[in-house]
RNA sequence: GUGGGUAUAGCUCAGUUGGUUAGAGCGCCAGGUUGUGGCCCUGGAGGUCAUGGGUUCGAAUCCCAUUAUUCACCCCA
């Protein structure tokens, strides 16, 4: 058998390599619009960085990280996700003294190692956005917004927003103490994950899919309605914002985003047609993680889009895409007297950015006009004795068959006039 | 980590109750008289039928294992 992509990972084939262009591109347009700056970071990093960054108990950490020793011995992992590395970033290049607040963009891959299933590969891609230094509400919302305009702009329609605020470790201390005094005459009957979680985090047990212990949750509190003053004015001013600008939202008490450093606001978009669970995207703040990793306290929030997940449901929804260039023109070329006109010629083009295409097999003129055909080009020329000899050839226009004679001298400037 | 589906040419798939040199469409290459694509016609290349065992006179076909792939659960992007 030959070898093949290792579980997990595809390649990106030119016939599809425009849909990724497209969606980057936009998604950059509209990121340098808010004023967010392309930050490019390792796809490795320090194992510890992913173990605090990300959380020690996130099943990220415990079981689907690539992680390997390097020859010097030092514990190395394939980056799980964006954040961790761009507030390593953030600190080790000093950016709390650049103007606040710092606000970055990044298209990355990403690996878990996880069991593949639609939307979910081991090796994939993510568009990311970080907003530094600002604890305001705003900030918030404008990184949610940078989503609903990115959705807008590429033609994305009918994602749900849903959004859930899970409060500072101040009000989640005293929510799992009350979540862990309702569960305690519950906890016993409760699956083997919920009774570990009990103990490590109770929050979790708010995610368990077991009907069973589902059946126990139904009248358990909900962090919402148990947050801090702060963090409920702080959440107020979010949805207040986002009604403002006239971003719908749903309130979704479920949302327990798995990733450690969430506090206060925590979001994703969902999608109800590409299978799963249909997370687009899912963000949130993270108010704790820059001291976590070693930096001055520094309240921070984005979000990580996945892009293998973007494109299904941009195909799901019959968005077209634009298509690739085709060239302008085919230079063929008979015998090797023409080749060498003919590569001259070529060349001219090329240098006056024209998108030219010469014969470079030497084939017969049927089998050149048919990869011509193949190519979508627009012009074909073919060059023979005669046309040198008399310094005319005949251009072909593709799309119409009609035949036109013209001299070779002004062909590069009528082509460039034409394409501008 | 758990459960189900699938595995035949580059792609999409046929292959009848196990029976000779395994097929089609598309794609690729070439030709259909001298130097012009699309439509049509002809020909060609390309497959250890995922791999390894087993049953059988005989296996693409039945059984087992392995691997890959896919969908779902968990969780996430």
């Amino acid at each position: 058998m030959a070898i093949q992509t290792p579980k997990g990972t595809r390649d990106i084939l030119p016939n599809e390599i425009h849909k990724w262009n497209y969606v980057e591109k936009e998604f950059a347009i509209i990121c340098k619009r808010f004023g967010y700056q392309e930050i490019r970071i390792p796809v490795f990093e320090y194992t510890e960085l992913f173990q605090r960054g990300v959380g020690d108990d996130t099943d990220i950490v415990q079981k689907e990280m690539y992680t390997f020793n390097d020859k010097g011995g030092r514990s190395i992992t394939l980056r799980p996700e964006g954040t961790a590395g761009v507030v390593r970033s953030y600190i080790q290049n000093g950016m709390s003294s650049l103007p606040q607040p710092v606000k970055l963009f990044y298209q990355i891959t990403a690996y878990r190692y996880e069991q593949v299933q639609q939307g979910r590969y081991r090796e994939f891609h993510q568009f990311g956005a970080e907003l530094l230094g600002a604890q305001d509400a705003a900030a918030d919302v404008e990184i949610i917004s940078i989503l609903a305009l990115f959705f807008e702009k590429i033609g994305v329609k009918n994602l749900i927003l849903n959004l859930n605020s899970i409060g500072c470790p101040e009000c989640r201390k005293a929510y799992n103490e009350l979540l862990k005094e309702y569960l305690s005459d519950k906890i016993s009957d409760m699956c083997d994950t919920c009774k570990t979680r009990y103990d490590r985090n109770p929050m979790r047990i708010l995610d368990c899919k077991v009907d069973s212990c589902r059946a126990h949750l139904i009248n358990a509190p909900a962090l919402l309605d148990h947050i801090c003053d702060d963090c409920r004015a702080h959440f107020e001013q979010v949805t207040h914002k986002l009604e403002t600008i006239g971003i719908p939202y749903n309130i979704d008490r479920n949302i327990v985003r798995g990733l450690d450093y969430y506090t206060k606001t925590v979001f994703e978009f969902v999608s109800e047609n590409i299978g799963t669970k249909g997370t687009v995207c899912g963000g949130g703040r993270y108010d704790g993680l820059v001291e976590e990793i070693g930096g001055q306290p520094t309240p921070g929030v984005g979000f990580a889009l996945g892009v293998e997940r973007l494109l299904l449901e941009m195909e799901s929804q019959g968005i077209e895409f634009p298509e690739a260039d085709a060239p302008d023109i085919y230079i063929g070329a008979i015998g090797e007297r023409a080749g060498q006109v003919a590569e001259k010629l070529t060349w001219q083009l090329r240098s006056k950015n024209i998108y030219c295409i010469k014969d470079i097999m030497g084939r017969s003129v049927k089998a050149q006009m048919k990869y011509a055909d193949k190519l979508n080009v627009r012009y074909t020329l073919i060059l023979g004795d005669n046309e040198i000899d008399s310094n005319k050839a005949r251009l072909k226009d593709m799309k119409t068959g009609e035949t036109k004679d013209i001299s070779l001298d002004t062909l590069i400037d009528r082509l460039v006039k034409n394409k501008a």
